[in-house]
RNA sequence: GGAGAGGUGGCGGAGUGGUCGAUCGCGCCGGUCUCGAAAACCGGAGUGGGUGCAAGCCCACCGUGGGUUCGAAUCCCACCCUCUCCGCCA
């Protein structure tokens, strides 16, 4: 959500990031909602004061036992007070409507990002890798061999419908190696806090991260209110809303492991078969809260913890900035990690970080307490608490990197050789077989 | 699901109709003392909003939403949440 404050002090800024991310100015209109707002507020308390006074007076008549003085008092407050609810209630109505109208303005996007109008206009600043040379007709991971009798979609289907699968097996056993290596990647070498969340959230938690109220229509929502987290940055983000932190505290860097749940609403037809887009998959998720000076820093950090996997997994990956154009709701800065995937002749997107700045912060109400300047304990600069700056990365989906390590692991004879490093976490493991067996 | 207790400022914990935005303790900040620190003592400090060049003034906030009253943290109603015990259960 946007600072109104901010807007007020310069709206061309404002219109121009907007612009940036091609949508039309809005800041003469959320001007003026604004002057509407106070001028109401204004009035509103102005009567609230004038009543307050009027209620002292009525005390002291009664205290002081002059009962006519009272009554008179008693009446006129009575006739005052409904026009001053009148004035209160449109004063409340304009407040949440600037609030509905800001919490669905996009976050702008930091001047470092290049300009553009959609993936098109992307800039790769990073490229790792070789894609291995195949001397045969690499496959999609659902037509290898080795694969297929691990991956069922019929049986899936049979069960819940389309984008769900049915995993048995070996393929099962890699899928659960990838996390565990994930997991233990991140705590042990990153540095990050390891936690279990819930997967069913109050709506106050989807409006801290951006998914409501605009996008409803892309999560599921059960019969008693609660939503299913589409991604554990909804989780882990919200761990601080409405806290204030102490700086000594910050950065919170956090992991966890979790199933998430997407409609997948506006993307009918697209990445049909295989498993790459699935309505239920898992992610290893990386959040840091941390102050607004320190983001970007943090956000360098977060993209090497999520390259740092797939360098351990051997998997040609490059890694783009995104355009203002094609920026998701609430980052000022995005980076894709882009695995490739030999059977589609094409880089997929595996991982997106990016950085709120205090944007998310700013929905949850969640601060910190800057570390004051030694020697200048004076008490106007005892430190205020200010918004912190939220981070998300993906440090990676399972399920697309388990495509990746099929894909690039492929053979001609439809086995997979799989990477070194899910060697222990197949107790000595290392290859899929043609016909499907882990050997 | 049943019974009980409770939700107050950064934390702990008072407060049961009118200078209570809230006693007190801890923590925090400044000062005195000290070579320096600790202790002790003195002083300061809630959050959000409106208005003003500013000093300041005003409004709101004691889980949430209603109600009673001239006036509510305090009384009434509904809801939410937490904790304890019992039951059930992975």
């Amino acid at each position: 959500m946007h600072d109104i404050r901010a807007i007020r002090d310069n709206p061309e800024a404002f219109d121009e990031g907007l612009a940036r991310r091609g949508l039309e100015g809005l800041s003469s209109e959320v001007l003026g909602l604004d002057e509407q707002r106070r001028a109401q507020i204004l009035l509103a308390e102005t009567g609230k004061a004038d009543l307050n006074k009027l209620s002292k007076q009525a005390g002291e008549a009664k205290a002081g036992g002059d009962a006519a003085q009272f009554q008179e008092i008693s009446e006129s407050v009575s006739v005052r007070k409904s026009l001053i609810a009148a004035n209160v209630e449109l004063a409340e109505a304009l407040d949440e409507k600037l609030r509905d109208m800001l919490m669905t303005i996009p976050n702008l996007p930091l001047d470092e990002v290049p300009d553009g109008r959609d993936e098109a206009d992307n800039v790769e600043i990073h490229r790792w890798g070789t894609p291995r040379n195949f001397n045969f007709a690499p496959k999609e991971h659902f037509d290898i061999e080795g694969v297929k009798p691990g991956m069922d979609f019929a049986t899936a289907a049979k069960l819940s419908g389309s984008r769900f699968v049915v995993l048995k097996g070996a393929v099962t056993r890699v899928h659960r190696a990838l996390a565990q290596m994930m997991l233990d990647t991140h705590v042990e070498d990153h540095g990050l806090t390891e936690l279990w969340t819930p997967v069913l959230v109050k709506s106050e938690a989807m409006y801290g991260t951006n998914q409501l109220p605009k996008f409803a229509e892309d999560s599921y929502q059960t019969t008693n209110g609660w939503w299913l987290i589409p991604t554990a940055e909804v989780t882990l983000t919200n761990t601080v809303a409405g806290e204030i932190l102490e700086e000594a505290q910050l950065p919170i860097r956090m992991t966890a492991h979790t199933q998430c749940f997407r409609s997948e609403a506006g993307s009918s037809g697209k990445d049909t078969t295989g498993m790459l887009r699935q309505h239920q998959f898992e992610k290893v998720e990386m959040v840091t809260i941390c102050t607004p000076q320190t983001a970007l820093a943090e956000h360098a950090r977060m993209t090497n913890c999520a390259q740092a996997i797939l360098e351990k997994l051997g998997l040609p990956y490059r890694t783009i900035v995104l355009c203002t154009g094609d920026m998701g709701f609430g980052a000022q800065k995005t980076h894709d990690l882009e695995v490739w995937l030999p059977g589609q002749n094409k880089y997929r997107e595996i991982s997106s970080v990016s950085t709120c700045g205090p944007f998310q912060a700013r929905r949850m109400n969640a601060r910190y307490r800057p570390r004051m300047a030694e020697g200048t304990g004076k008490a106007e600069t005892a430190a205020k608490p200010e918004f912190l700056a939220t981070l998300n990365g993906s440090g990676l989906a399972i399920g697309r990197c388990l495509i990746a390590v099929l894909e690039n692991g492929q053979q001609a004879d439809g086995s997979v050789e799989l990477p070194a490093v899910l060697h222990p976490y197949l107790r000595g493991k290392t290859r899929i077989s043609s016909a499907g067996v882990l050997e």
